[in-house]
DNA sequence: ACCTGAACACCGTTCAAGT
DNA sequence: ACCTGAACACCGTTCAAGT
C-alpha cells in the first residue's frame, strides 16, 4: 500500500525492506562502501566525539563529496542505525565457554557496558532504533536460548533480556555527563549537598561526603546483581 | 583557578554557581524570564518533537529575538538541562499517603514513566545531566529517606535509587521508535523474525509470533518487580 | 552511469548598531 | 541599559550540470 513512503530507519517495515532488498543493492565497485562509511561513522564518533558525527565531516573524512553519501544511505538518520549495528557487533564478543548461565549474562553485561564506556560517543545515538538490527538480533537470540535453556517461557525470557539490555544501555547513558569517579567533580558534589537547604534537604545535608562518593558502578552492579537475582528466583521452585 | 572558564551545563560546578549567583541574577520586569522560556521550550517539545526545540522557533514563539534568548541562558544547553529540571518536577509529583516502601517506590516508577510516554518529545534530552537539578535532587532525598528508612545504608540507598531512576528512563527511551504495542508493527516484527536464517536465529524464528507481541511494558514490569524484590531481599534477615 | 559543485533552507551564537 | 538585525560559521539534503 504506502511501499513508496519514506520509512523511518530502524522500524521493523524499514529491516524487513533492507533484507528484501539486500539482493539487488548496488554492487560497488568503487572504494566507497556502506561498510566503509560506517566504519568511517564510528571512528568519527570515538576521535572527536557525538557531535562531529556530519554528513560534511564524514565527506570530507572519506575524501568524496557530501552527496556520494547519499548513493549509500538514504540519510543521516539510517546512516546512525546502521553504525550502530556495527557498534552492537563489535560490543557483545562471544562469552568464554565454560560458565553457567549467570556468569554467561553477567560477563556480557559487563562486557558490553565497557564497550559503551570505551567509547562513549556512541551511547547517545542508542536510542533502540538499534534493536531490530541483525547484530542485536544476534544478542537477542543468544540471550533468549540462554533464558529458555533455564526454564523462563518464551515471553519471560524475552522481556529479561530486554530489561537487561535496556539497564545496561541506560545506566551508561544516565551517567555520560556526571563522571562519579573524578575526585574533584565528586568534592564539587559533596560542596552542592552540603550547600543545600537543611530543612528540604534533610539527608542529602547530613551525608553529603559519603554520597558524593557513591560512583555509576556501584548502581550499576546493584541493579545488575537485581535482574539477575530475579531471574535465579523465577527458575528455583517456591522462588519469585 | 578556573572559575571564569566556561562550565558545562549539568555539572556540579555548574548547578554550584548556579545557586551561588542566584541572589543577583537579573530580575526582570519584563515578560522574558527563564521560567517561561523553559515552559515554552517543554511545550514545544510536547506540540512539535523533539526536533523543534530550536533557539529561533523558541525566539518565534516567544515573539522575541534569537539573541534575547541569550540574556536568560548561556546557550542551548543550559537552556535544555533548565526545561529538563522543570520535567522532572511535572513528573515526580508527590505520592499518595499510607502506602508501604514497596507501594511507594512502585507508584513513583510508574508515575514517573507514564509522564514519560506522555511526552516522548522530553525523554531524548534525558542524559544524566538533570541529575543534580534541584527537582532531581528532591527526588533522591525523598527516594533516599525511603530506602534508609527501611535499613539500607546511605550508599545502598543511593545505588538503589539510582538503580530505578535509571531503569525508568531508560526504558522508556529504549523504546522510543519501536511502537510495541501498534499492532501493525508488531505484525511487521513478525515477518522480519519469520524470514530470519533459522540457522542462525532458530528461537527467534520458532516463535517469531510470540516473541513480536511481547511489549515495552512486560519488559518494564520485568524489571521494576526485579529491583524491588532486590531490595526486599537485602532488608529481609538472612535474604540477599 | 556515475559523481559533484553549488544551492536551499535551516541551525547556534555573536556583536555592532540602534533606541 | 536594554534589545535586535544582520552576520558568521556551520548543518542535512537536493539536483542541475558535468564527465
Amino acid at each position: 500500500m504506502d511501499d513508496d513512503m519514506p520509512t523511518r530507519a530502524g522500524t521493523a517495515a524499514w529491516w524487513l525492506a533492507r533484507a528484501e532488498n539486500a539482493a539487488d543493492r548496488p554492487r560497488r565497485r568503487r572504494m566507497l562502501s556502506l561498510d566503509l562509511i560506517a566504519d568511517t561513522a564510528l571512528s568519527l564518533l570515538d576521535n572527536e566525539g557525538a557531535d562531529a558525527l556530519t554528513m560534511r565531516r564524514l565527506a570530507q573524512q572519506l575524501q568524496c563529496s557530501q552527496a556520494a553519501l547519499y548513493r549509500h544511505v538514504t540519510g543521516r538518520d539510517e546512516l546512525i542505525v546502521i553504525a550502530m549495528d556495527r557498534a552492537v557487533g563489535l560490543g557483545l564478543p562471544a562469552p568464554p565457554e565454560g560458565l553457567d548461565w549467570r556468569q554467561t549474562a553477567e560477563w556480557l553485561a559487563h562486557a558490553f557496558r565497557d564497550f559503551l564506556l570505551a567509547h562513549p560517543g556512541l551511547v547517545a545515538f542508542m536510542r533502540g532504533t538499534e534493536r531490530l538490527s541483525p547484530n542485536s538480533l544476534i544478542g537477542l537470540e543468544s540471550s533468549l536460548e540462554l533464558f529458555i535453556g533455564i526454564g523462563l517461557s518464551v515471553r519471560e525470557a524475552y522481556a529479561t533480556a530486554s530489561a537487561l539490555a535496556t539497564f545496561v544501555v541506560g545506566s551508561v547513558q544516565f551517567n555520560l555527563g556526571v563522571a562519579t569517579a573524578d575526585p574533584e567533580e565528586q568534592q564539587l558534589r559533596q560542596r552542592l549537598y552540603e550547600g543545600l537547604d537543611p530543612g528540604r534537604y534533610p539527608v542529602l545535608v547530613a551525608h553529603a561526603q559519603e554520597l558524593s562518593r557513591v560512583g555509576s558502578s556501584d548502581e550499576f552492579e546493584f541493579g545488575l546483581a537485581a535482574l539477575l537475582d530475579a531471574i535465579e528466583a523465577r527458575i528455583t521452585p517456591g522462588g519469585g
